[in-house]
RNA sequence: GGGCCUAUAGCUCAGUUGGUUAGAGCGCACGCCUGAUAAGCGUGAGGUCGAUAGUUCAAAUCUAUCUAGGCCCA
């Protein structure tokens, strides 16, 4: 027999290269085949709940590092919850309906030349929707996220369709949903409503005028006899018969200067550029006003019999014209807003054509464009037309038809934010959520304090309809929950295209009468309900309809642009119909940059795809990355980041690989030892372990997953690489099998693993699966699957605070051996450590601590053989030199008594010793 | 332009209520080992804590402004 093969090496327990693009498919079909989820839910049965309630995703396209992020974020949360006793089910979601799957599917009809039917493309949507759920699906799944896959919640479920009708039906019930008018691009080519994707903005040329208002109210310290005229300009000539407003703001300066016998009012700052732009050059300022000042002024329009009221806007600038804003609350969307502050009509008498409408004076039928120069013509005439020019800027054009579009005012269903104390509410809701991090509540606060009605109502296809009624005989309008409610229960069971498909006598029997005239001749409403009203609902039409569930929710977890999106959504539609919002708490992370933290675009070409890692590195290490950065900023990804996670697993992996290859002799029933007969640097790495568990435990419960990632990587490489698996190799591979300390630090092994491995399992699922594979036959614990798992409880007596305190000291004379080694090695006196023999001299307390453990120091400090002296003073002095002796062939320590066994002539007594024993 | 947020070594992160010379891991450089080997060990270099101004006996930490970046609005 060799000397070599008398030892106990390590022996192969996992692969030093994870290979993880290849094995990773192996490990997802083995859970398919094992029903992983099915498993963890029947272990669940019975625990306290914790409900991550997700949010849809659109279900269109490929999924992105985003998705990918909050996906593995929410499996991350999900594993540890069940790790930590609770029942926490992962149902996702997809988001169906919407304007960007009905654009691509209108547009693959086009171009087979198919015909837009409603009907029709309401069931080419679905079928869209359907492929990339299918799509997203898989790629969330090969992100080893698990899941309730097979049974996700679509909005476009016929139950869900019906709920969202339901709901809608709860606020009709409580009074809260009106229609009202409110600005929207329109094309008048196409003839329909635009929403702002289907917008772009081009090149194209606009009259610029600049109009005088006579004033009717008086102004102070002007005098009087001389008209007076406030100044505005406007490149939209055809939106002045609907002027019904002149905004100015609060803090500007505005002064009243005299030209040619008139007074003109016009900000301070632009006084010179205008006037000189009009050639006039000879003027006298008479006065200066705040802005705030002239607020509720009266002027008169130029050639209309109405008046212009003066109003205060904060969008006000002196970037262009006279500081004085031409306002028409129906063309435009700032406009609207401080319209409404003010109380004023969104008149807008343009009809779907693009034309004035009849009432409207001089200009009534006229195609708005061709109206500007007769708009012109007229304020000539009137004498209120100072200068006109013409201006190229950039203009909103539809995305159909190319032709340039209007703002104009159109009837839309709103949710009241006041009816019903909505808004009040609301803030209320928010300041009893949790919001992590903290300033997620200040920001969705000033949003919901500041937002307008909520605009539920969208003039396209592909969605879920608002269900009301229009009297053909009077124009009345029929919204009532109890006839939502009937048309519900059909939804419910058919899909919403029954609204489209079928007759109203189908819905209604007997037909309802219009309260105002009694006919029963109506016709339904064609709009459909904003999506963002679709998702809202999710907690009614899955956290209350699913058994599995409850409603409100713990948690819900999204990027931090959800404050307006779906947090929001959610609260209005929550607090709207229960008076409380449907979670408990709100997470949110950041957005995925490049290394410079710049955002991902196209035209920068720095977008990183979820699938090249996949192929490159696995799934694996984009969990990783997920779990090494902190997620409450913007996470970064770059080539570099990517190269470190990868060092940073293969310290994990070898680790793990260099402890379970220890341990192939043993097994925890036949060879663990109790705690208290554990040798010491043993109990001290249990001590270590339990430090760790207890933080990483912590980490999870407030979802500081880098936290987790940071500590078992540094407890890897600093405790157990450097130091303790360094100065365990001695004793594993050199003692005879059984020895007692052998198997004390096996033990250790045991507990290093199986604790760690389950701390690990939520991040690294697919390694964790590996490792416990491995570890199956050391451990026999009975679950398949390391998901099936809890986290390790530790056991008390793994701490021991008074022996850590004495290790520590250790490890720092350890550390002071080192560098003296170093010096020696730098002189080519020694190479490997086991070269040396150390000398110590220590003052009295530090020596009598060592002293204790004078016959391990040769082991902690891996030399030969270590001198201690009594010295005095506090000092430390450690010394060096090249180890006396022969080299034990077998231990590689340099001893004096190599050779004294006449049997084993090239080892030292104590190899001889466990030779003898062997034999 | 407005609301909210971020900025500490090349990279990823720590830095408690302001209080010694700002820490860790990785990477890097140099060396060792060849019984964790496409591994392992040791030593070392690296930071005017985004910039400026202030408050204070004392600021990475508090205040203001600015710069760069992110999300959401306009």
């Amino acid at each position: 027999m060799k000397i070599k093969d008398s030892l106990n090496l390590p022996q192969s327990s996992i692969p030093m290269k994870a290979n993880l693009s290849q094995r990773e498919p192996e490990m997802l079909a083995r859970w398919e085949k094992m029903e992983i989820y099915q498993k963890i839910v029947e272990k669940s049965e019975g625990l306290p709940q914790f409900i991550l309630h997700d949010g849809p995703p659109y279900a269109n396209g490929h999924i992105h590092m985003g998705t990918a992020l909050n996906k593995i974020l929410k499996d991350f949360i999900i594993k540890s919850k069940f790790m930590s006793g609770y029942d926490s089910r992962y149902v996702p979601g997809w988001d169906c309906h919407g304007l960007p799957i009905e654009h691509q599917v209108e547009k693959e009809l086009k171009a087979k030349n198919i015909p837009l039917v409603k009907t029709d493309l309401r069931k080419q949507c679905r079928s869209y929707a359907k492929k990339f759920i299918d799509i997203q699906r898989k790629e969330f799944k090969r992100l080893g996220v698990f899941g309730d896959w097979d049974n996700p919640y679509l909005t476009m479920n016929l139950p869900y369709e019906g709920v969202i009708v339901r709901e809608f039906g709860k606020f009709v019930e409580r009074g809260e949903v009106y229609l009202g008018e409110k600005p929207v691009y329109w094309c008048a080519s196409c003839k329909t409503a635009l929403a702002d994707a289907e917008v772009e903005y081009g090149p194209h040329t606009s009259p610029s005028i600049y109009v005088k208002f006579p004033m009717k109210s008086a102004l102070q310290g002007i005098p009087e006899g001389k008209p007076v005229f406030i100044l505005i300009w406007t490149t939209t000539p055809w939106t002045l018969p609907a002027n019904l407003a002149i905004a100015l703001h609060p803090d500007f300066e505005y002064v009243a200067v005299e030209v040619n016998d008139e007074i003109w009012i016009l900000a301070r700052e632009l006084r010179d550029l205008v006037l000189s732009g009009m050639g006039v050059s000879d003027y006298k300022t008479l006065a200066t006003y705040r802005g705030g000042d002239l607020e509720n002024l009266v002027a008169r329009h130029p050639f209309l019999e109405q008046d212009s009221l003066l109003i205060l806007a904060d969008h006000v600038t002196l970037e262009a014209g006279t500081g004085c804003v031409h306002t028409a609350p129906g063309h435009g969307q700032e406009d609207y807003e401080v319209g409404l502050r003010y109380n004023l009509p969104t008149y807008a008498p343009v009809d779907d054509d693009g034309c004035f409408t009849p009432e409207v004076p001089y200009f009534a039928r006229k195609f708005v464009f061709d109206a500007n120069k007769d708009v012109i013509q007229k304020l000539k005439e009137v004498g209120c037309l100072l200068k006109v020019e013409e201006m190229e800027h950039s203009y909103p054009h539809c995305w159909r038809c190319k032709s340039p579009i209007i703002f104009r005012s159109t009837r839309q269903w709103f949710i009241s934010m006041e009816a019903n104390g909505l808004r009040q509410k609301a803030l209320k809701a928010i300041n009893e959520v949790r919001w992590i991090p903290e300033w997620g509540r200040e920001r969705i606060y000033n949003m919901v304090e500041n937002r307008p009605d909520w605009c539920i109502s969208r003039q396209r296809s592909w969605g879920v309809p608002i269900i009301a009624l229009h009297c053909n005989a009077c124009g009345e309008v029929l919204l009532d929950a109890k006839l939502v409610n009937q048309v519900a229960d059909l939804v419910e069971k058919y899909g919403a295209d029954v609204w489209f498909e079928k007759e109203l006598k189908e819905f209604f029997d007997p037909l309802p009468a219009c309260p105002r005239c009694g006919s029963q001749d109506f016709r339904k409403e064609t709009d459909i309900l904003d999506v963002w009203f679709d998702s809202g609902v999710s907690h009614a039409a899955v956290l209350e309809k699913r058994p599995e569930l409850r409603w409100p929710a713990d948690l819900y977890l999204e990027g931090s642009d959800q404050h307006r999106g779906w947090f929001h959504s959610s609260l209005l539609e929550s607090v709207g119909t229960r008076d409380r919002a449907p979670y408990h708490s709100v997470l949110t992370h950041g957005f995925v940059v490049d290394g410079e933290g710049k955002k991902m675009s196209k035209s920068l070409g720095n977008i990183v795809a979820p699938e090249e890692i996949i192929k490159k590195y696995g799934a694996e290490l984009i969990r990783l990355w997920v779990a090494a950065e902190d997620y409450r900023n913007d996470i970064k990804i770059s080539q570099e980041i990517l190269k470190q996670l990868t060092d940073g697993y293969r310290r994990i992996r070898n680790t793990f690989r260099f402890m379970l290859g220890n341990l192939f002799d043993f097994t925890a029933s036949a060879h663990a030892l109790p705690v208290e007969e554990m040798e010491e640097i043993d109990r001290f790495i249990l001590h270590r372990l339990s430090q760790i568990s207890a933080r990483g435990l912590n980490a999870f419960d407030s979802y500081d997953f880098h936290v987790v990632y940071h500590t078992i990587h540094t407890f890897c490489a600093v405790d157990l690489s450097a130091f303790y698996l360094d100065v365990l190799k001695d004793r594993l591979y050199v003692s005879h099998p059984d020895d007692r300390k052998r198997r004390s630090s096996q033990t250790a092994l045991f507990h290093l693993v199986n604790v760690l491995v389950r701390l690990l399992a939520p991040i690294l699922s697919f390694t964790a699966e590996e490792i416990w594979n491995a570890f199956k036959p050391v451990s026999s614990f009975p679950e398949e699957s390391v998901h099936l798992t809890r986290f390790a409880a530790i056991p008390e007596n793994f701490t021991d605070e008074t022996l850590a305190e004495r290790w520590q000291t250790l490890l720092e004379i350890r550390q002071e051996v080192s560098r003296v080694l170093e010096e020696k090695r730098k002189n080519k006196e020694i190479g490997h450590s086991l070269d040396a023999r150390v000398t110590l001299s220590a003052g009295d307390r530090l020596y009598r601590l060592l002293k204790s453990y004078e016959d391990e120091l040769d082991d902690i400090f891996i030399v030969s053989s270590v001198e201690l002296k009594a010295s005095d003073g506090d000092a430390l002095t450690v010394e060096a030199a090249p180890a006396e002796g022969e080299k034990c062939e077998r231990c590689w320590h340099y001893k004096a008594d190599v050779g004294s066994d006449s049997e084993y002539p090239t080892v030292c007594s104590r190899c001889a010793a466990v030779l003898r024993q062997l034999s």
